[in-house]
DNA sequence: ATGTTATTTCCATTATTCTGGAAATATGGA
DNA sequence: TCCATATTTCCAGAATAATGGAAATAACAT
C-alpha cells in the first residue's frame, strides 16, 4: 500500500506528471535531464528534485551517457498502479475505458 | 489535466485511499461518515476533513439520510482516470495487468 | 424546548513538499 | 592541465497539506 501511495504522490503533482509522460512518448531510449528541463522550462535545481523523485518510487529510470543523464519510463510500477486501481478500486466494473487499444484477452 | 492530478493527490494518502477502498466495498448503498471513521480509528474532524477532499475531486458522492450523511464511491472519475493513465502513461502497451480476478479480498 | 447523536466548520499547530540560487561534482574536450 | 557543459546536492525560504480540539450546525426524539 504504501508503493501506491507513494507511486500516486509521485505522479500527482504537475511537473512530474508532465515529466513522466515526456518519457513515455519518448519511449526505451529515453531522455536525457537537460532535454526534459527544456522542455518543461524548469531551473535544474527543481527539475533534479522531481526526477529524483519519479526515480524514488521506480517510475523511471536514470543511466548514465557521456556527461548526460538519460531518464526513462519505467512501466513495471505504471502497470502495478494501474492494475492496483483496476482491481481495488474499481468495484469490480470495466474501470479501463473500451479504447480501440490493444485489447488483452485473458 | 488538473483533474488528473487533482484526483492523483486524493488518492495520494493513505487515509483517503484507505477510506476510497472502504466504500468501494460497500458498494453503490455507500457508508455513513461515522462507520468509515470508526473503521479507520480518526478523529471526526480529520475524517471530514479528507471525505470532503475526496468529495471535492469527485471520487465521492454524499448524501443526507435522517442524521446521517452517507458516502460512496463515484466510479466515474475513476474510470476517467484509470483511463487517463492506460492512454498516456503506459506507451502503447497493456498497462492493466491481464490477471483475472474471480475472487476479490476483502 | 431540551437532550442526544452525527457531522461539519473554525482555527491553530505541526509536518511535508516545492522552489530555486549557489556551490559542488562529473564528464569530456582542447 | 584548464575550461565548458550537464547534473546534482546543499540549503533556506515559501507554499501547501494534515491533524485534531472545541464550538457550531443538523436532525431526530421526547
Amino acid at each position: 500500500m504504501t508503493q501506491i501511495v507513494d507511486a500516486l504522490a509521485a505522479l500527482a503533482q504537475e511537473t512530474r506528471l508532465r515529466a513522466y509522460r515526456l518519457l513515455v512518448e519518448a519511449g526505451p531510449e529515453g531522455l536525457p535531464a537537460g532535454r526534459i528541463g527544456e522542455e518543461l522550462e524548469l531551473p535544474p535545481a527543481t527539475l533534479s528534485f522531481h526526477l529524483a523523485h519519479l526515480a524514488r518510487t521506480g517510475l523511471v529510470r536514470s543511466r548514465q551517457e557521456g556527461r548526460f543523464v538519460i531518464y526513462s519510463a519505467d512501466f513495471r510500477n505504471m502497470n502495478q498502479l494501474v492494475g492496483y486501481l483496476t482491481e481495488n478500486c474499481c468495484g469490480g466494473r470495466a474501470c479501463a475505458p473500451s479504447t480501440r487499444r490493444t485489447r488483452v484477452r485473458a
